[in-house]
DNA sequence: CGTACTTTTGAATCGCATCAAATCTGGTGG
DNA sequence: CCACCAGATTTGATGCGATTCAAAAGTACG
């Protein structure tokens, strides 16, 4: 099996049992295959190792209602507990995941103690990562993004970026032009310390909120 | 035990085994009270019951940073798989909490397999309604964040509410003012069908996006 | 009946999205 | 090595939609 995988997704994976992993289908998959259905009895559970899954409902009138972006670890995580697919999941991004049939993967949490636990730990970890993203994406200003994403997704006031600006404008719901602003006037007001992918909140006041 | 809870603690509540209920104390609690504090060491889980729970971080320069806040149910369900507490919890609205003993409450998740089920499955269903929150979220304009509410949170199109309108606008984000006016614009350009609290999807085209 | 809260509409302002365009960057092929 | 390209970064101008402040009307409840 070629576990050439994204680093979230390794951590997801990681704890995997070895029986659980050998039934893994390794599987490249081109932007706009449908992966499946609402409706369709849930026969697999998926892990996206790169590209973009979207999972998505049809509302009336054809606007497309997005339940779920993921790009990279595990997705519709809560279909595991039921019988059907509550929604369709499309490729938006061509990429590589990961199958396991539906049966094993609940074979396995029930049997594996270590594997369960793992398992829901990671869920509550994903849970308090995703409500304070909530959180965040309530805020009305670009500059309390960066400083809340700062404080809550890095450590002692500083994070290290993994991914480019544009991309970190995208998870911040701005526009990358707002971030750029944003983040060179914050500079400015001394509010950050701005070094490559490093980014540190300053000690001092956050200052004013003019433009 | 006294469970007078709200509908969503009650479906958390409903699969909690005897032996740990009876483990549990209610409290009520008042305004600016702290449940606990960043470092602690983790002894009690806590269910919130009546008023709001906010868990929150200090960031430098005093500015706080709300990670998440809590109106029902289960908060910080990633503390349980931790030794300490990674925020601060503070009562932001007088109201009533249950407590659990954190060890109890693992012992039960270890002991009793359809506790550890429904748990699991509780997580699962959470992490997939905050995943749809943060998707909403992104949208930029109050229409398309109602038409995505109705289709994710409702059923065939439709939803009926269980709070009051202001209440709405803030979970999706917005302005009462500004939910008031897209709903009577939607109305208007016979996009939504609004009766009391239940609100509906038309077949129709979503129709222009104008003020 | 009175108080508190929600619902509703109006007007002014603010911050972001968008369109445009220039510069910079890393990587590729000649 | 250099020309070149795709993508990221950066700055500017404009318009839109939401926020905010204000105020009136409706509603629930004691």
């Amino acid at each position: 099996m070629d576990w050439q995988a994204l680093t979230e997704s390794q951590s997801a994976l990681a704890v995997i049992p070895l029986k659980l992993r050998e039934l893994a289908e390794r599987r490249d998959v081109a932007k706009g295959e449908t992966l499946f259905r609402l409706g369709e009895p849930l026969r697999r559970v998926f892990c996206v190792l790169a590209g973009e899954v979207r999972l998505t409902r049809h509302a009336r009138g054809g606007m497309q209602i997005v339940l779920q972006r993921s790009r990279g670890g595990f997705f519709a995580e809560a279909s595991l507990h039921a019988n059907a697919y509550h929604c369709d999941a499309v490729v938006a991004e061509s990429g590589a995941i990961l199958r396991f049939p539906a049966r094993a993967f609940r074979d396995a949490l029930a049997d594996d103690a270590a594997f369960r636990d793992a398992w829901m730990s990671r869920l509550a970890r994903e849970l308090l990562k995703s409500r304070a993203q909530c959180e965040r994406l309530g805020l009305r200003t670009a500059a309390e993004r960066v400083v809340h994403y700062i404080e809550s997704e890095g450590a002692g006031g500083s994070v290290t970026l993994t991914m480019s600006r544009k991309a970190w404008a995208a998870e911040l719901g701005l526009s990358h032009e707002a971030l750029y602003r944003a983040l060179s006037r914050l500079r400015a007001e001394r509010a950050l310390a701005i070094e490559g992918n490093r980014i540190a909140l300053a000690q001092a006041k956050p200052a004013a909120r003019r433009r």
